[in-house]
Order: C-alpha cells, then sequence, then structure tokens
DNA sequence: GTCTATAGCAAGATAGAC
DNA sequence: GTCTATCTTGCTATAGAC
C-alpha cells in the first residue's frame, strides 16, 4: 500500500469515527481522545492529520455539499419555474441536512466566527460558496424569469445570501423536521418570486439596479486602506 | 452589610472587572483565573456568581443596550423623517459598539448558539429584544412615513431582524471603525425607506400583506407538537 | 513521511469543606 | 458565600519505531 492511499484512508477514517460519534453524542461531548481511541489511532496521529478538533468539521460540510448537489440536479429536471426551481433547491438543503439537524447545530455555531476558516463567507470556503452560487444560478438560468438584467447578474449571489438566512433559522429551529424552516421557505420563496417579476417595473427599477450594485460592492473584497 | 448587597457586591465587582480584562486582553486570552485573582475572589467564588464564563457577556450586552438607549433618545429629538431615525438608530449602535468590537465580536459568537441564554432569540434575551423593538417603533410613530396599517404593526419587529443582521456584518466587519458595516447602513437605509413608501400601492399590497403576516406568525412561539 | 506512546500544560468547570 | 483542591479536556511536545 503506498503512503498516498495509506493517508488517505487513515484520513478518512478519522473522519468517519469522528462524525459518527458526534451523531451519537455531540460534538461537545466527543473528545478527541476518544475519536481516536475508536479509530484505533494515538491523539498524536489525529492531530497530525487534523490540525484542531475544528477541522474535522470540514468533512461534515464537505458531504452535506455534495449530496445537495445531486438532490438540486433532480429539481433542476423536473421543474421549469423559478419559484419552484428556487424552493427545490432550498428545499433540497433542508432535507439534505435533516438528519444531521441535532449535532449539525453545533458544526454551525462555530462556524459563526468570522477568523474560523470554517466561517461561510473565508477563503477557505470559498469551493462549497461558488459551488453553491452555481445552483442558484442555474435556478435563474435555467427558468423562464423576466429580469432586469443588471439584477440577474447579481441574483444568485444574493440567493447565496438568503439561503444562509434560511441556514440561521434551520439553526434555530426545534420544531420536528424542522418545519418551521420549511414553512419559511414556502412563505418567501413566492415573495422573492413576486418581487424579481415585479424587478422589471419602471417604478422599481431605481430599486432593483441599487440592490444589483450593493450586492455587487459587497461581494467585491475590501479595497486595502490608504496608506 | 447585608447578605443581599453582598452579593450583589462582588457580583458587581466580577463582572466589571472581567470587562475590563476582557478589553484589555480579549475574551480568549482572559481567563477565569485572572478575574477571579484580579477581582481578589477565587475561581470557585466566580462560579458560584456565574454558571460560565460565556454568562460574564450578560453585563456586557446590558452595557452596549443602555449607551444605545441614550444615543437613540438624541435622534429621536433630531430627526423627523422615517429613513432619518432610521439611519440614526442603526448607526447610534455601530457608534456605541465601536469600542467593543475587537473583543465584541468573540460574544456575538457565542451568542450564535441557539441553547445559549445569550442567543438574542433566547427567552432570556426577551428584556433587550423588547427594548430594541421598542426603539424601531418610535421610529416610525415619532416619523412621517405613509405605511400600510398592517405592516405598520409588525414593522419594527422586522427592522430588529435588520439590525440582526447588520450586526452580523458588523461581526465581519474588519474595516477601520467598521467603515464597510456603515456603509451597508447607508445604502440599505434608503431602500427600505423606499418599499415602505411603496408598501401602500395596490400592486404591492398583497406583498406587503403576506410580510407582515409572516413576521407576526415568525414571532409568535412556536406551538406544541400535537400528541 | 507515517505513526505510537506518553508526559504535561492551560484553562474551564466542579466538589465538598468551612 | 467563599475557599481549596481536583477533575476534565483541548492541545502541545518529544522521543522514537517503522
Amino acid at each position: 500500500m503506498t503512503d498516498v492511499s495509506k493517508t488517505r484512508d487513515t484520513r478518512l477514517l478519522i473522519v468517519e469515527t469522528a462524525l459518527r460519534l458526534f451523531a451519537e453524542n455531540g460534538y461537545n461531548r466527543t473528545t478527541m481522545r476518544a475519536i481516536a481511541q475508536e479509530a484505533g489511532v494515538s491523539v498524536g496521529n489525529a492531530y497530525y492529520y487534523f490540525a484542531s478538533k475544528e477541522q474535522l468539521i470540514q468533512g461534515f460540510y464537505d458531504r452535506i455539499a455534495e449530496l445537495h448537489g445531486h438532490a438540486c440536479a433532480e429539481v433542476f429536471g423536473a421543474d421549469a419555474s423559478f419559484a419552484g426551481r428556487l424552493r427545490g433547491v432550498v428545499l433540497a438543503w433542508v432535507d439534505v441536512a435533516e438528519p444531521f439537524h441535532e449535532f449539525g447545530k453545533q458544526f454551525f455555531v462555530n462556524a459563526a466566527d468570522p477568523e474560523s476558516p470554517l466561517s461561510p463567507f473565508s477563503d477557505e470556503s470559498a469551493p462549497i460558496r461558488e459551488a453553491t452560487i452555481a445552483l442558484f444560478r442555474e435556478v435563474i438560468e435555467g427558468s423562464d424569469v423576466k429580469l432586469d438584467p443588471e439584477l440577474r447578474e447579481e441574483l444568485p449571489r444574493a440567493l447565496w445570501l438568503y439561503l444562509m438566512g434560511v441556514v440561521l433559522f434551520w439553526v434555530h429551529d426545534r420544531t420536528a423536521r424542522q418545519a418551521r424552516t420549511r414553512m419559511l421557505v414556502e412563505r418567501t420563496v413566492p415573495l422573492i418570486g413576486k418581487l424579481a417579476g415585479l424587478s422589471r417595473l419602471r417604478m422599481l427599477r431605481p430599486v432593483s439596479r441599487e440592490v444589483a450594485a450593493l450586492i455587487a460592492d459587497l461581494s467585491r473584497p475590501t479595497p486595502a486602506e490608504g496608506p
């Protein structure tokens, strides 16, 4: 066995053991000692692969993102309306994340730290973030929605922000199967759809232009401070 | 000296020492040992008053809320336009929180935990939350804005949510004096003002009605699950 | 480069005596 | 209410086997 595949195996073993223990006992109550012991490796070895306990969470994100991508492919094949596709993509996230809700909450809490590489806004999260934004681009482009062109360019990013808001709500949701989050989605998606449709009206043009410009400015990295 | 005032004194001594050390060295780098030592009490005694280090943060929230309330009184005396008052209230928060930005970030991260009493959505946070919502009610009622009556009732709560969004942005803001957050406020407040003004238009009535109904439903506590 | 074993630190938190 | 002593756990460090 080569070193490369050994590395991959050990890494995978550790991350899967960790996810299992997290699911069983929660994040905080699962110690690095327990993960190492259960995986049959030493604590030092676990830290050789993962710089901190937090880093193990990245494996969780990757898995959710992968499952979400698959689920969205079905949505895109089945629905051609803007609101329908948007609803499908967001609810697909809720479905995919459902089994992880109990302990997944813990993860997203840690992600709230802006210093953390786990923050959805961090450079390290860029790949997953951009992949998700691409899903929203597909929501728009595969649909029949008519949009102010300037808004069309920036809307996927705005919808990603909307998803982040839904996730924040999801984290705080204690209802069974996150019913309240689903309700939020069912009721906000039509609103977004209506407003998007109205964005081409002359009266709302300045508003939609300013929204588009704002999103564009915000997604640009902060310019360096002058000397 | 009665036990009651002894309790209050010790409690106050601990929380003030903690806030001072947090300001000097940051939250994470300030240990409970250091707080206890500096306050001249034992670690165990500090834990007698505060169940965890996190609990000490409540003192920070209280202080911010108090300062914010004072700052808003000035705003209300000086401006009669809806957008002007809204801008004033939100920027007052940014001003008041500015000295605490460096270490204050840490606090809000811990507040992201839905289980935590420090979450802005928790029952324990209700007093501060309702006080802030009352500020937004005053923004509306002291102004000349014309609103769909159903929206008027629920808008303060929606504006509080907007403030929470601004706070989230503020937490991630690394620009000097949180310039980016201020820019966000300067640009979103006019948008909110415009949309609020348009809410009475026949064409947007259904949208504003649904927004109001949604806010109302969401602010109602979760109904118990059926048997 | 991959991994084990072990010792030890720092700091949050708790138990139980007074 | 207060203290001392102790526990727990995330994390680091080191020495060395393969």
